[in-house]
RNA sequence: UCCUCAGUAGCUCAAUUGGCAGAGCAUGCGGCUGUUAACCGCAGGGUUGUAGGUUCAAGUCCUACCUGAGGAGCCA
């Protein structure tokens, strides 16, 4: 593989073989051709010297156009030229597949907008920009899952079908085998989805973590790392329909534990990020952000300052400049508040605590002023929100008030309330939208273009 | 869903107060070169998002729709 040679791990002179698609081809009738070819193993290419000795030169070496695919084999050797350390003196050139009609190749050898290139998403992953987001999501994937190994997480495989709308995160994809032609109807006129595949409405999973509490009440530590799907018709840069999302839950566990997890979660994957793609986190340095590398540099090495939901809302009451949307308490925080208590009033991330229990979901523990919810958020400079989090009521009495108050049903509730009659224990956890940290990682202004084939409103192509 | 902006060659973009449709890159051919965003020359490439309207004349003005982007809301 390319990443091995250009990283020196065979010395010069030793026979090797190269398979991957031609980026490049600089050609010359006086007697050599140089060939880049590129097989995303790392962000660069090699080059491919080709002398004019080769019997199919002519009429194959000097046809080659990007994209096609090629085997070579050659000598590993020092390159004379600059640019690479590395380059192979080609002894033989084999075309494996070559590029239909030129011409009609959609990606060339110059540079294309994203929103373009979202049109061609096969193809996409072709370019450095979307080779190196692949590697990146990847190393932060892995990091992800060696994190939590580390630390004595079990990583618990959650339904992504499930069959209560209970859980009151905004709109539902529904999943049906019912024959939309031909609906059965109840008595009152209604669907009868007691005819439909699961006896009962079914949808897909908005989150995991009522189902991963269940878990962690016997395991002490698991999270969930997977896809999540929201029909919110949401046209934004930060929003897909299908996502992915990691969410940890950690047993005898209070809120500061979970700030603490969710620092030292996030310091590791942007490390992991930092050490093995340097590659990638230079071209996106580079090209997409120039802050991209300082800005995770300077994440890693600074502590989380903690802030009180009410003295955030002082702070940003006592702040000089003014805010399209006007402070007081009880207010959530708008994106423009959260990137002044990150970047402006205390310069690195912060988690703000304990917010206003009018604003934030049921399952959030009640804290004793009555007033607040253990709940949490980290803000990160440069975007805002990254994590949301809280310590869960563990109060079978305080639980139920809080899902009569918000005219929920508590029968629908009835096994997430037997985790708190059968040895409940306080606990607590945090959600992180993985895609969303892709985009903080490498720079990428749009969650569309850090996920392989975007699901959005009207979107569901490829 | 709301607000704003945009849609012209394969791609990225020009086109003055309404007046002959242009460039760079890409592609093909030729030349040149241990080249590397290569360079030089030539060539092909267009129903200006769609449908109407105003006008002698519309890429340009008007209406509707479609598509995309940015912002907002919702959130992760």
């Amino acid at each position: 593989m390319i990443s091995a040679l250009l990283a020196g791990e065979r010395p010069a002179g030793t026979q090797v073989v190269v398979k991957g698609w031609v980026r490049t081809n600089r050609s010359s009738k006086a007697g050599i051709s140089f060939i880049q070819v590129h097989d995303g193993t790392c962000f660069d290419a090699i080059q491919v010297v080709v002398p004019n000795s080769l019997n199919n030169y002519d009429d194959e070496v000097q046809r080659l156009s990007a994209g096609c695919a090629v085997i070579c084999t050659g000598e590993l050797a020092e390159s004379q030229g600059k640019g690479q350390t590395f380059e192979i003196q080609a002894e033989t050139v084999e075309v494996i597949g070559w590029i239909d009609d030129p011409e009609t190749y959609p990606i060339t050898p110059k540079r294309h907008s994203f929103e373009y290139l979202r049109d061609v998403a096969h193809l996409r992953i072709r370019t450095n920009t979307f080779g190196a987001v692949a590697r990146v999501r990847d190393c932060l994937a892995q990091a992800t899952q060696r994190f939590f190994h580390e630390n004595k997480y079990f990583w618990v495989h959650t339904p992504l079908i499930s069959a209560s709308d209970a859980e009151g995160a905004g709109e539902l994809f529904r999943v049906s085998t019912l024959d939309m032609l031909n609906l059965p109807r109840t008595e009152e006129g209604g669907i009868d989805y007691s005819e439909d595949f699961f006896g009962k409405e079914a949808f897909l999973a908005v989150s995991g973590q009522l189902n991963v509490e269940s878990y962690c009440q016997a395991l002490t530590r698991v999270y969930t790392f997977g896809p999540t799907f929201r029909a919110e018709n949401s046209n934004t840069s930060r929003h897909l329909c299908e996502f992915w999302m990691v969410e940890p839950e950690l047993a005898f566990a209070d809120l500061n534990d979970d700030a603490d997890l969710a620092e030292q979660y996030l310091r590791y994957i942007f490390k992991a990020a930092l050490e093995e793609r340097a590659d990638d986190m230079a071209f996106f340095a580079k090209f997409i952000d120039k802050e991209a590398v300082t800005r995770l540099e300077a994440f890693v090495e600074s502590s989380f300052e903690r802030l009180e939901y009410g003295d955030a809302i002082t702070a940003l009451e006592r702040a000089k400049r003014k805010f399209e949307f006007p402070v007081k308490w009880g207010i959530d925080l708008q994106s423009e508040h959260e990137r002044f208590l990150c970047e402006e009033y205390c310069k690195r991330p912060v988690v703000v605590m304990n917010y206003p229990k009018e604003i934030k979901a049921f399952y959030m523990r009640m804290n004793d002023d009555g007033k607040t919810v253990a709940a949490m958020d980290v803000l990160a400079p440069g975007m805002g929100e990254i994590i949301g989090g809280s310590q869960r009521e563990e109060r079978l009495g305080v639980l139920d008030e809080r899902i009569t108050s918000l005219g929920l049903n508590v029968d629908d509730y009835w096994w997430y309330r037997d985790l708190r009659r059968f040895g409940t224990v306080p606990h607590a956890g945090f959600g992180l939208g993985f895609d969303r940290a892709v985009c903080y990682v490498t720079g990428m202004k749009n969650i569309r273009d850090v996920i392989p084939f975007p699901r959005t409103p009207k979107h569901a192509e490829f």
